[in-house]
DNA sequence: AATTGTTGTTGTCTTTCAGTAAGCATATGA
DNA sequence: TCATATGCTTACTGAAAGACAACAACAATT
């Protein structure tokens, strides 16, 4: 549908917006593409529109959006602390992993919750399906009975499931190998877990 | 940290990029706050980029950046076509039902890659800790032996591995309950799954 | 043979827009 | 008390940037 300089164009637009979070402006795009002419890059930009692959704001400058870009959800970006049962000795402790960046929709969190992930390590959760290598997003929130939370324990950083029984409040793993974290010195519930992201190909049984 | 006039700045400039794409000139923050002056708002934007909030490219027009969108990875939207066992006649009925907007690095897929969604409907892969409910996000691409992939089968699409058995290709339920399904009549591989995306809190066991 | 789309050119015009200078009142912390 | 941050004002400048007119060569259709 798009002839090859549309493509490069419109490739050059995309790479200037990731780079500068910004549209770069149509003498910026002649300059690149060595036109002597700043209308040549005008009418790709027409051309562009025309076959819907962008958005023009006639007037305003640097005026150019991705159509699928506006009907977007608000994007939020989600810390990687690190890994979950082997270490993160504390909630400042921020070992930033990279981010993790996904609609508020797709994640059904508010958009003014406090979100981090953590990658699991081991299968103690195995039987809630969590698998190890799996990415827990939890949110900074009290937790409900059921629910399954990321707790400092004694020390400790782990998965489990926040159980409360005969108003004592306990930590049960999902699996039969291991055993439940009954009565504890100190529990501190780190975050609630609302999603998960699996990734990688090699989902071998 | 930001006083309330820099908060409600700041929530201006996001409402305002997220409905148009683009970032307010200073006379459009001035033209909606009321100023008598164009440079309020311009020393508004000199305080919210001291404190961080913000970025400014000196120069450029509306050339301001949130910091976090910056070094984030670039997005990509995945269509989610549907529930999964549950319909999706062909490829090319896009019962677009949302998307899933993440960042590439956590997908895990090259930039080119042709990506989909669909929604996970039945247990019949609880064995490899795919719930119903899940969202599985497929590539389309050559399966390889192992990987779990959406077929087309006879006229239904299902969630199954595939495996290859003397030569033979088949898919395989990661259920005793279910049966394999092997040698069929058409077998159309409509996607290879590669990420995997569990959603809401209620996660009762 | 005629029309439309692509890919350009030279020029010109006008608006948008960022930036600065200079000033003023009110807080807030050292 | 003095300096600094906040939150504005009026007035001006000059560059940045969009838009248009007119033209031209070369496809690819119709």
């Amino acid at each position: 549908m798009l002839t090859e300089r549309q493509q490069q164009l419109l490739e050059f637009l995309k790479e200037y917006h990731t780079n500068n979070g910004l549209m770069p402006s149509t003498r910026e795009i002649q300059e690149f593409f060595g036109f002597a002419s700043q209308t040549a890059a005008v009418s790709h930009l027409r051309a562009l529109e025309k076959k819907g692959v962008i958005q023009k704001v006639p007037g305003k400058a640097r005026a150019l959006v991705f159509p699928e870009q506006l009907d977007r959800e608000e994007i939020i970006d989600v810390p990687i602390y690190g890994q979950i049962a082997a270490g993160m000795a504390s909630e400042t402790e921020q070992s930033n992993e990279g981010c993790l960046s996904i609609d508020i929709a797709s994640l059904g969190v508010p958009r003014s919750a406090k979100t981090f992930a953590l990658k699991v390590r081991g299968d103690s959760m195995i039987d809630a399906h969590i698998m190890s290598g799996d990415c827990v997003i939890l949110e900074l929130k009290e937790p409900r009975r059921g629910d399954i939370v990321a707790a400092l324990i004694d020390g400790e950083t782990t998965l489990k499931r926040y159980v409360i029984n005969d108003g004592m409040p306990y930590l049960q793993a999902e699996n039969e190998l291991y055993p439940d974290l009954v009565p504890v010195r100190e529990l501190v519930i780190q975050g609630v877990m609302v999603a998960l992201l699996r990734r990688g190909e090699g989902m071998v049984a």
